[in-house]
RNA sequence: GGGUCGGUGCCCGAGUGGUUAAUGGGGGCGGACUGUAAAUCCGCUGGCUCUGCCUACGUUGGUUCAAAUCCAACCCGGCCCA
């Protein structure tokens, strides 16, 4: 099998016996790409996304980066936007029924999604391949799904079991607890393999957690009279927080559309457990290459994922400026780095230092700025903030001046 | 549909008429420490230009000088039965 094939992959069913089992294309991924190779058909490789939220992060992007070497050693990505499915709401790793989405906020989502992949911006940053001929497919299930009528579905809904369902350790979790599962749940992963019979799927990309799907899908196909396809799983991304998966909803992730400077000096402080894990999954690096020493290699790790997006100049000068902002939290004076300006045009004056601080927007609330700055981390310009009813009579008091809170938030007090 | 138990702040979870934004834990934020971090220790954790005033314990209404705590209806959920 291929190194392109096999980097930082968790999971592949049917795998097939290494020796003795022949050559069965419909056992062995390796036999199947060999008969694609053969006989110039490339193979269509399925990659499922929800469109349920407006940003992707370096969690999902680790299969769309499986789904790129595919591309590029010739096979046809097929991108399916679940734009029927998101209305449902797959269950997988919640612990409660999702919500369900409208129509018009999904296609919205759908269109930030494939912008964020690459859709019309600089090939040479873009997650996937789009304007090669012939090696994607965007396709949306609404496409095949909205038009199912009552047989149809009582056809789906025949070919898998409650005891199957239930199998499903999410079901099984919910179930065991007593949390609701709405009946309709149980159609996700059915929807999600009749997705693999319309687009014919060779290989489905999921992460572990996809498992049941996946494998949901396979029993679709040989229902519906067609080769299964393979599942091909790849881990599920720690979070920031080095324990849990990335989620928006844990708020441990990194945006793709982040800028460098928020998204290097996130990476650069990822626990050092999972930093190997980060460099198998979200670079082409070689681990032996790289430096020993933790606090290297995570420096190393955030400046890699920061150059495959934003180019290297611009991620070189945000490892510049993140050194500056740590420098200048430790006290060598207020970090000259790029500090985002705010203005003072919406703060009424005189302004008690609290108010100051939620008005310009660096704390969410009056009451929060307050206690912040009795807890001792507010600074300006690097003097620290001791009294909240401090006052301030005019912005030319504050103009050009840094307010600062705790180690990483600054904000440069601009009057317009 | 019947019986029964339950719905508390970001989450979990105490509290069952009267100091109180509501014990405790988690998470988050801030401080110390450190190789950034983690671990550990400390503080904070509804809102409001705030020495006071608002809004909060599923929803609505009621009883009371006084309710998250009592009553009624309704909504939502678990379990058992049909």
């Amino acid at each position: 099998m291929p190194a392109w094939l096999a980097r930082g992959m968790a999971d592949l069913f049917p795998a097939g016996a290494a020796v003795g089992a022949g050559e069965d294309p419909d056992q062995q991924l390796a036999a199947r790409l060999a008969e694609a190779e053969c006989s110039g058909r490339p193979l269509r490789i399925k990659l499922g996304i929800d469109p349920t939220g407006s940003d992707i992060h370096l969690g999902h992007s680790i299969l769309f980066r499986k789904l790129r070497v595919f591309q590029d050693a010739g096979h046809t990505a097929v991108l399916i936007i679940g734009d029927f499915t998101a209305r449902i709401g797959d269950p997988t790793g919640k612990s409660a029924t999702r919500v369900q989405l409208s129509a018009a906020a999904v296609e919205a989502n759908a269109e930030t999604y494939l912008v964020q992949l690459g859709l019309g911006q600089d090939p040479s940053r873009a997650l996937l391949d789009f304007d090669t001929p012939g090696r994607l497919e965007v396709r949306r299930n609404s496409e095949w799904l909205a038009g199912l009528d009552l047989p149809e579905v009582i056809e789906l809904l025949g070919i898998s079991t409650v005891g199957q369902m239930l199998a499903k350790e999410d079901f099984a979790n919910r179930y065991g607890s007593g949390t609701p599962i709405s009946l309709h749940e149980f159609l996700y992963p059915l929807l999600q393999g009749y997705d693999s019979v319309q687009v014919q799927a060779d290989v489905e990309l999921g992460g572990t957690d996809q498992k049941f799907n996946v494998a949901m899908g396979r029993d679709l196909q040989r229902h519906f009279g067609q080769r299964p396809q393979f599942g091909l799983l790849l881990p599920i991304l720690p979070g920031l927080d080095g324990v849990q998966k990335m989620s928006k909803s844990l708020g441990n992730t990194v945006g793709l559309s982040e800028d460098p400077l928020s998204m290097y000096s996130k990476l650069e402080k990822v626990p050092d457990a999972v930093v190997n894990d980060y460099l198998t999954l979200l670079t082409d690096l070689e681990l032996a290459a790289l430096p020993e020493n933790p606090r290297e290699r995570q420096k190393a790790m955030a400046l890699e994922i920061t150059r495959a997006r934003h180019g290297d100049a611009a991620a070189d000068a945000a490892q510049v400026d993140a050194a500056k902002l740590v420098a200048g939290a430790q006290g060598a004076g207020a970090a000259d780095a790029e500090v985002p300006e705010a203005s003072l045009a919406a703060v009424n004056f005189p302004a008690k230092a609290f108010y100051l601080l939620s008005a310009v927007g660096i704390c969410a609330s009056s009451s929060e700025a307050r206690r912040q700055i009795q807890g001792g981390g507010v600074k300006l310009d690097g003097q620290k903030l001791a009294d909240p009813n401090q006052e301030f009579t005019g912005p030319a008091e504050l103009a050009g001046k840094v307010l600062q809170l705790g180690k990483k938030t600054f904000r440069r007090l601009v009057v317009g």
